[in-house]
RNA sequence: GGAGGGAUGGCCGAGUGGACGAAGGCAACGGUCUUGAAAACCGUAGUGGGCGCAAGCCCACCGGGGGUUCGAAUCCCUCUCCCUCCGCCA
């Protein structure tokens, strides 16, 4: 959510941000004319509120009966009129708050302006795209060979976009999120194990909530949203808080399995595992003092990276343009690794910056050190990694001529030792 | 699922229609006293919004949302959460 002010102060500002996310600018005047109304109407109805309060306080000082009678008379039709007003202004608010809900964040000024995906900058590239003696499979064949991965049982259980992971693939699963888990926690990062349902708020307070609503699962009868990534809890956890400024910066990690309809990407990436409606994740999340958060992007970066470099893959940051920034997000960093099988860069990980906009819609504030007006503070996520491309990454780098796929060293001690993973 | 009891400021806790933004205590902060500290004493302290250059004035907030009333922490409705007991359950 934007500070109101911002549509004050400098509207030009944020029309630019939506031109440059490419999209239409007009929303600013709807939310400026709203914002007036706004502000007149409290005027006129505060004003109401403060002769009712002095009437009310007359009225409970005077004794005699009939005068008593004269001024409550009088003040029915104040207190008619102040519900009356009350009652628009409680709807214009309302739409104020629907309109505000729904526009984006504005990007920082360093994010190079573009269309769309084909105008990301890659910032860096880590490794080189391996060169193979034979013809990489890609994971899915891997997979089946090994019979670590079963697409058919998938679907017949829940349809497409599932599949069972099986033997030495569900344990390679488990091995990497348990491995990641204690990676980020040797970088400061402190584990949470959260719901993983959890309420309306609670989704809005992210931002996935309104507007992303068709990508989302949720419970028919009651007030139940399953995630779609750990981001949601992890900003939600501190809903309605003050922290204590020393407090900061907090660095959470947490696992949680993901779940997303796909609506938008119906029909894209249905091969494999790279795209299921409901997969793992190990995410990383960092509440930041406001003028820390940029060098807390680094770090988050840095850590991220850690995991495709501990892992010996190769891989690419990208930072994303205007034009593909996530909705809460100010700067973003994709982290690519290099799939030789699928012969494809994957999206692993994304790392963001969202400034306070998280916080304004979660209420989330920290008191300075030495005391103060408690003031938004800055959040931060980020994909430490995502599970299915990692496990593609790991299958199609380390495949053998054999069939065989080696396990990376890092994962061996998750794995009782093993170093290899043949047909089972 | 059934029955009952609760929710008040950072914490504890009083308050059942009229100066209550809310007694009292604890904690916090500033000061007096002290060589220093403690104790004692005095004082300051919430959040959001509107108007204003400012000083400041006003409005709202006693779990959330509605309502009754000239006036609600207090009465009514509703929702949420917590506690106790019973039932069921991994």
């Amino acid at each position: 959510m934007l500070d109101i002010r911002l549509f004050r102060e400098q509207p030009d500002l944020v029309r630019t941000a939506l031109a440059n996310r490419q999209m239409d600018p007009s929303v600013v005047d709807e939310v400026i004319a709203l914002d007036k109304r706004r502000r007149a109407l409290v005027r006129r109805v505060e004003d109401l509120k403060a002769q009712r309060n002095a009437a009310s306080k007359e009225i409970g000082r005077t004794k005699d009966a009939e005068e008593r009678a004269k001024k409550i008379a009088a003040m029915r039709a104040v207190s008619d009129e102040i519900k009356q007003l009350d009652a628009e202004l409680r709807e214009l608010e309302a739409r104020l708050h629907s309109v505000l809900a729904t526009i984006p964040n504005i990007p920082d000024p360093r994010v190079p302006i573009g269309k769309d995906e084909n105008d990301n900058v890659v910032v860096k590239q880590v490794g080189e795209p391996q060169e193979f003696p034979f013809k990489p499979l890609p994971h899915w064949e891997i997979g089946t060979k090994l019979g670590i991965i079963d697409f058919e049982r998938g679907v017949k259980l829940s349809g497409t976009r599932f599949y069972i992971l099986k033997g030495m693939g569900a344990r390679l699963e488990r091995a990497l999120i348990a491995w990641m888990l204690d990676l980020h926690r040797s970088q400061g990062y402190t584990e949470i194990y959260p719901p993983f349902m959890v309420k309306e708020a609670a989704v809005f307070a992210s931002g996935q909530l309104p507007k992303f609503r068709d990508n989302l699962y949720h419970d028919a009868e009651e007030d139940f949203w399953w995630v779609p990534t750990a981001e949601v809890p992890l900003t939600a956890m501190h809903m309605d808080e003050i922290l204590e400024g020393e407090t900061l910066p907090r660095y959470y990690t947490a696992y949680t399995p993901c779940f997303r309809r796909e609506k938008m990407s119906a029909g894209r990436d249905v091969r494999g595992i790279k795209r299921g409606h409901q997969f793992d994740k190990v995410e990383m999340y960092i509440y930041s003092l406001p003028e820390e958060s940029d060098a807390a992007l680094e770090k988050m970066l840095a850590d991220a990276e850690a995991t495709l470099a501990g892992l010996g893959l190769t891989y690419r940051v990208v930072q994303l343009c205007t034009g593909d920034l996530g909705f809460a997000a100010r700067i973003t960093y994709d982290l690519e690794v290099w799939a030789p099988g699928s012969g494809e860069w994957l999206e692993v990980s994304s790392v963001s910056n969202v400034g306070d906009f998280q916080a304004r819609r979660a209420n989330i504030r920290y008191r300075p050190e030495g005391g103060g007006k408690p003031r938004f503070l800055h959040t931060l996520n980020g994909s430490g990694l995502g599970l299915p491309r990692t496990m593609i990454a790991v299958l199609e780098n380390y495949q053998q001529a054999d069939g065989s796929v080696v396990i990376p060293e890092a994962l061996r001690p998750y794995l009782g030792g093993a170093e290899v993973i043949k047909p089972q």
